[in-house]
DNA sequence: TTGAATTGTGCAATCGATTGTCCAATTATT
DNA sequence: AATAATTGGACAATCGATTGCACAATTCAA
């Protein structure tokens, strides 16, 4: 019976010490060496460093499960993006978790691959972790919002950014997009194109939305007309970029110039450009979006427009732990960040 | 005071259901609702149902905290990653993401930067999160191995992918190294190259000490001699691939082909060849390794080695969950997946 | 010296879900 | 019809940490 006592005492020694068994070597109460970890006032400093002490020795590492049950609340929060593998997006993430972390939070990143039924599992399971806010970024072929009530209805804080949706009220973190798209086309303007063609995305999306108003604008300011058949909506994929760009230099009109909605696209129309021998920038400037990290090594290296995928995270997590700890009241804020052209070959003309 | 009772139930509603709200509503035992809930085959279809239509009605979302506390089983790994930007990195996460969620696991994600300090923070961060398992790739700069001990102490299963370490006796994955590296050095032979560098990464890294001895078994089999001054170790960053490139061009024997270790010093090589008017493939003939998403696009096109992190994520998943229900006894596997070449334009001559 | 204030700890309830054990009601067996 | 077997459900303990409250011990003031 001792050696079946003195195994399981080993065996717990080699699993998983709890407060108790801390007490237990200490002689004191469970509720004294939780006071003493949290470095609780009614506790003397002889007793916290007894308690710290054989807390080292035996190798005792807290439950945050049990933790959290108790006090409801984990010090997580959690992130659902499209998806990790975009440089954007993975680069939000690491200003995110990098706020995180600095405020003592850990971060659950889901991904929703961009659909809409994913996107609501991960809702799911970000509730069911109890997470304490969540940063979001919306799927492209999501258009009915519903399960980010979840979060809503129950007060648990939700901060949106890049793809946000104005049908929710929280708040957000955006780039500049319509003066992404503004200083996009009116860089094409001053290098002399006439016939400015503009791929954009999903019209849900105001990110879309937004560059196409700011290539709209640059467009009316400088007196150019544009030919409907010059803006496309597009999915915005490698594929749809190659029928698209197919679809405006086959035209009877070709565009002397394009500005893409994405990176992506932009390099599908360099392809396609090179494989028709249309030289760029001479017969066709091209500016794209986002500054991937390829488009400074395409040949030519891409003009974009440049947009901080950590300085998003960043604020996004500043915006969300504001509200976590209740420092802004229930202003719904929405944070713009600068953009800004970076000029390479495939408009240097 | 009723008012007062009413208004506490009220956003008790808005709030948290429980299974005891459910129980009161049914006027039934809250173990019955559990079992209900997960099926259980004591309880009657007709309770089971109610208890299910209940809980849709109350808007029930299961508090996992407390099931976790209780059954000692979070029904989730953990992942720690040198950095999620890396596309290698964020394709792995994909491949764990999508097995883990088929199997009904969620993944926290923890990146360590490349910071053995940030690595042990990782570790206990996910220790503390009690996951059921761990897939890990480790720092470049981590050398002592140690916070890992946190797990392997407390049989936490835990599983290394690409970077691992032989110190720690666990499952691992890894691509063929040793293949890609015999590969590469043997086609830039049958190009004809007979003055071969290659730049190694730490030789703490068994993909680089696996790469490299590929390399050199590749040399030794095709009676090729080695200039010492031919193999570089190199932190292989852009800033060290130029030095490694500008050391090994400007040298009195300089190579006519260089085998990278990854495709970033690849393209180091590529920018400063550039830069000097030194012809790829004619005067230099290059190869990669890891076939990042940029390589298909730099001009000229980089020859590269592919390694799916994907599949090595999907791989390693596999083996964690094996190991976590217990389905492997304790062995160690290591599995080592397929590597390929992709053969492009800075190695066409 | 006595009562008041302060300090340091312990007790027990609690968070929400799970589960071993027990019991009542129903059904089957002879 | 009487007993045994089965079924459906309730009770209460439990996971590990936190916390309101009670209370003993010490210090201080009068």
């Amino acid at each position: 019976m001792l050696d079946f006592i003195s195994l399981t005492t080993r065996m717990k020694k080699e699993s998983n010490i709890t407060i108790h068994d801390i007490a237990k070597a200490l002689s004191i109460s469970g509720s004294t060496v939780s006071r003493a970890l949290n470095d609780n006032s009614r506790i003397s400093e002889k007793t916290k460093n007894a308690v710290r002490d054989m807390a080292k020795k035996l190798g005792y590492q807290p439950n945050a499960l049990a933790s959290n049950l108790r006090t409801n609340c984990t010090k997580t929060i959690g992130v659902i993006i499209p998806r990790i593998s975009r440089y954007f997006f993975s680069s939000a993430i690491t200003g995110i978790e990098e706020l995180a972390r600095e405020k003592g939070y850990s971060v659950i990143i889901c991904q929703s691959n961009d659909l809409e039924e994913r996107e609501a599992d991960c809702v799911q399971t970000l509730f069911a972790s109890r997470v304490d806010g969540v940063i979001s970024s919306i799927a492209l072929n999501t258009d009915n919002y519903d399960h980010y009530k979840t979060f809503t209805n129950r007060n648990i804080p939700l901060v949106f950014f890049d793809r946000v949706c104005d049908e929710l009220e929280t708040s957000k973190v955006v780039v500049d997009d319509f003066k992404g798209g503004f200083i996009a086309a009116e860089h094409l303007i001053s290098k002399g194109c006439k016939r400015i063609a503009h791929i954009s995305g999903p019209q849900h999306l105001n990110i879309y939305i937004n560059r196409l108003q700011g290539y709209l604008k640059a467009m009316r300011k400088h007196n150019i007309t544009i030919d409907k058949e010059h803006i496309l909506e597009s999915p915005l994929t490698r594929e749809d970029g190659m029928a698209c760009a197919k679809k405006l230099l086959e035209s009877s009109n070709p565009p002397d110039a394009i500005f893409a909605a994405n990176d992506t696209t932009a390099l599908s129309i360099i392809l396609y450009a090179k494989e028709k021998g249309i030289r760029i920038p001479e017969d066709l400037a091209i500016v794209g979006f986002s500054n991937e990290p390829f488009s400074e090594y395409l040949s030519p290296s891409l003009t974009t427009i440049e947009q901080s995928g950590f300085d998003v995270g960043v604020k996004a997590t500043e915006l969300l732990l504001d509200i976590i700890n209740n420092k802004t009241g229930n202003t719904q804020e929405t944070i713009v960040l600068p953009v800004n052209l970076i000029e390479r070959e495939s408009s240097n003309r």
